[in-house]
DNA sequence: CCTTCCACGACTATAATACTCCCGTAGCAG
DNA sequence: CTGCTACGGGAGTATTATAGTCGTGGAAGG
């Protein structure tokens, strides 16, 4: 379970344009060498984030992109859905003990777990707005999550 | 994001020996044809579970594998862990927005994200053990967390 | 000693991800 | 109206992880 370069790639280039200044649009050869990312390809992952309405573009000698919103409007669920398509995906939908799962309409007790999961995901990503990422992070939360991450 | 098979057949593998007779071992094969999973796949699959500590082996005629212990104390985490290596993976280690990240010590904000996502995810696959999917799924529950997911 | 069934590793196929290349088109400047 | 800049968008390739296969060996019981 990971999160692909579509959203990682989408998410650090929400974070370029969101510390630029909203006026003036940032071109994706500023973004693509800031980050290390090939250029086409940061272009692709610019337009699917255009098409999810996180941001916009603006053409012609000058142009580049700028947030659609404010950063605090932005959530990375949103982001995530436009780079990735989707956050969680149940594949569990044909596989189960019970052959009744798939055939009717029943459903099998994963798909009930991955739901659940799928919804705590979720909340976590609607919770978190662009914004939170603006600023510089706070180096004691992540030593104390790893600490955490350590023992179990 | 999405569970791959190892976790999920891992999962079914854990439940059908949970619904079995704790004494009598369970054999590969039994379990396969339940569960349409090819018998070779499955075999690995249990290895897995069984060097994770899930599960135990019983060898020679009549063997097969059970639990290693109540199906109250063992969470799904472990399940995942046993099956896929991990429940969720950072990939951020060197992509970040800021140079500093990668060459020295220092973290990027996607790291901190991550880490609380990964946080969240294990969190509640930890609240989640194999005794709670034993019991027929609440239908209740699975409508209305679609609806949820409809709505955004 | 022979059958059963787990142990283990090497191997192949498929599909998703990650990345590249190329051509088109909107907009602005001279 | 011509030419440059920078977005728009699709086709194609490479790499990797997942998914599934095959074959041999070894422990335990009858």
């Amino acid at each position: 379970m990971r999160v692909t370069k579509w959203g990682e790639y989408g998410i650090l280039c929400a974070i370029h344009l969101g510390k630029s200044d909203a006026a003036a649009p940032v071109g994706a050869e500023d973004i693509a060498k800031a980050h290390q990312i090939p250029l086409h390809y940061t272009q692709q992952i610019l337009q699917r984030l255009r098409k999810g309405g996180v941001i916009e573009s603006v053409r012609g000698p000058g142009g580049g992109y700028r947030l659609a919103r404010d950063p605090e409007h932005i959530s990375l669920k949103q982001i995530l859905y436009a780079a990735e398509g989707d956050t969680f995906e149940v594949t569990c939908e044909q596989n189960s003990i019970f052959p009744d799962c798939s055939s009717n309409n029943r459903h099998c007790d994963l798909q009930l777990v991955w739901h659940e999961l799928k919804a705590t995901i979720d909340q976590f990503l609607e919770s978190k707005a662009l914004s939170d990422l603006l600023t510089d992070s706070s180096e004691d939360t992540l030593i104390q999550l790893r600490s955490q991450e350590a023992q179990s």
